[in-house]
DNA sequence: ATTGAGTGCAACCAGATGATTGCACGTCAC
DNA sequence: GTGACGTGCAATCATCTGGTTGCACTCAAT
């Protein structure tokens, strides 16, 4: 069963590996209270060059978390949440369908010491 | 404000570390449908070493997704659904803070529209 | 027109990471 | 006890990744 558009894993698997590093979280905490940012203010506020920030904004961006846009001679970055959604429903059904399967496990444990005794 | 009890921050971030790796995420949907099984035949299972799914399922349990029992001369593992928790609501809250922080910025844009015009 | 700020590109580097192989150590079965 | 199977440990390897520096380019402002 399906319920996911196609490349819909793919798109899960960016966000993953876009959430996994601590700078780029601490990016997203940053770009969360300040709005649209240049890539140059951010990177006064954590401790590594622009060019690290640039690369960490690259790997947002390709997860869908972040955008930029031009304006004039700078690049405002900003949050798009719709970027976490569909990694946030991924991860709830990935927990429901666990509980499931162990609940299932557990109910044949049950059946299992029953015809034991 | 600190909801989480402390090290969540540090927990969240070894299981975004644990499911940023597509074969670890194959690994957990093996454990998901087969219950308690060993390395050896996850390695069977998936175009690996032996060795190297045993390093995948020290990360995983290090992020405590995973445990491993032994049982006579074998170690077999399963999943540790509660080990999601964490980070699931992790990524809720992270949602719904991002949709909050928006929806603040599009007020202040229309309020500053209105005492434009 | 010149200066300065912000960006973009490229080369480079050290350490982490995913994976392999080889071998030694328990443990079950015959 | 001997052999086979599963595990644990260590060394090794190539690649990825996070980070740096240097330089060229664009645009705004004086």
């Amino acid at each position: 069963m399906r319920t996911e558009p196609d490349g819909a894993v793919e798109e899960v698997g960016n966000v993953l590996v876009a959430l996994a590093d601590p700078t780029r979280r601490r990016l997203l905490d940053l770009l969360a209270a300040q709005g649209a940012v240049t890539a140059t203010t951010l990177a006064g506020r954590l401790p590594v060059s622009r060019q690290a920030i640039v690369k960490h904004l690259a790997v947002l961006d390709a997860a869908g978390l972040v955008v930029g846009s031009r304006v004039g001679r700078e690049v405002r970055y900003s949050l798009r949440p719709a970027g976490l959604d569909a990694t946030t429903r991924w991860m709830s059904s990935l927990a429901a369908d666990w509980d499931r399967r162990l609940a299932a496990i557990k109910r044949v444990a049950e059946a299992a010491e029953r015809d034991f005794q």
